[in-house]
DNA sequence: GAATTTTTTGAGCGATTGCTCAAAATTGGC
DNA sequence: GCCAATTTTGAGCAATCGCTCAAAAAATTC
């Protein structure tokens, strides 16, 4: 009896999630989201209920891929310190792909968000705590296996992890060469694998 | 026999740096501003010619001040490593201050311009260009002086000290701890020191 | 094909956006 | 006190903002 639905909404979502990320929070009008995701207003707000709403659950799936790549990329590497330092070199070739942007959409809201969009604002705060949360767990295990000596500290170790994986993503933001922050990645990299114990 | 000028130019410029560097460019409207420099909007367009042209100086400001900053601290030390290991350090009392901000502008404008404000972006990414320079120099001094090892690249170090600020900067304005902040600046400061030749 | 249920449409709402400009206000020189 | 020069004012413009809702369109059941 009803009607079937002519947009696949997690589809619709992609695409905003494309939009908000190339272009931010107040940047992305509804005229923008229209057109992107072929939908009229009324269709957009059934199935999200506001700008903001859809701006959130645009964040969420961002950060659950983000994870889900993450998790995917030390899952690959038995040493939970090569498996870090392989995935800042995955964040070396920020500027080689074809991306809404360089810079991590959580950082951006981040640094855009005020208090009139305090909801969105605490969503990307506590996305970012879970991603340190994962930083610090990898760090944990290193020192579990023997990689790092008994003194080191995994929760400073993951808060400077996530600070230069935020300083990473913001460099490649710039005009710069894509070997700049290729060069910059395995530095960090680098700075990762010298922590192992001999 | 010309009536005198109610308003101090650099007084209002001062006030609409504050307001920008606190909401972003999109976030500050024009009743904001004419709320926060006492003054209508005539007069504003009189003085400065266009919300665009206003952001940018203050954006020049900015990085202006924040350079003169930079380079004073930098004069406190005869040893340009421990000089910029101090200025880490003192980014780690970021959260203590009162600020607009704890992130730094010039990185807030980079991720949050589009092309719609291309003058402006293109402003902000000279100008950090010219404070990854500063700090090119800086390793380079550390090198002619003898505190690098011959075969350390100053390019390297400057742009990765430039990710790491911005890196820093960005967490710090995550709603963390200021006790976290500080061991964060610290460690990256101690990375710096951690060059040093014996 | 009529009836029912649901989705989609799009004109248009009130509010706000960045901005303009003729008029008013304020000064110094005479 | 008057004139000339300059700054400040603020009503209000056209455009856009996020959003609403009655009507139209489409699909399923009988």
């Amino acid at each position: 009896m009803p009607r079937a639905t002519l947009h696949n909404r997690q589809d619709s979502l992609e695409r905003a999630l494309h939009l908000f990320w190339q272009k931010g929070f107040h940047a992305t009008s509804l005229k923008d989201l229209e057109r992107t995701l072929d939908m009229r207003p009324g269709s957009i707000y059934a199935a999200f209920g506001s700008k903001d709403a859809l701006f959130q659950e645009a964040l969420e799936r961002y950060a659950r891929l983000g994870l889900v790549e993450l998790e995917r990329t030390l899952a690959e590497y038995d040493s939970p310190l090569t498996g870090l330092a392989a995935y800042l070199r995955k964040l070396g070739c920020l500027r080689d792909q074809e991306l809404p942007s360089r810079a991590c959409m959580l950082v951006k809201s981040l640094l855009e968000l005020g208090e009139r969009e305090q909801a969105a604002l605490g969503k990307a705060e506590a996305l970012l705590e879970a991603m340190e949360a994962c930083f610090v767990d990898q760090f944990c295990a290193a020192k579990d296996a023997g990689e790092l000596e008994p003194s080191a500290d995994p929760v400073r170790l993951g808060r400077r992890l996530q600070a230069e994986v935020m300083g990473l993503r913001a460099y490649a933001q710039r005009e710069v060469d894509s070997q700049a922050v290729h060069a910059l990645a395995d530095d960090m990299a680098r700075s990762i694998e010298a922590l192992r114990l001999p």
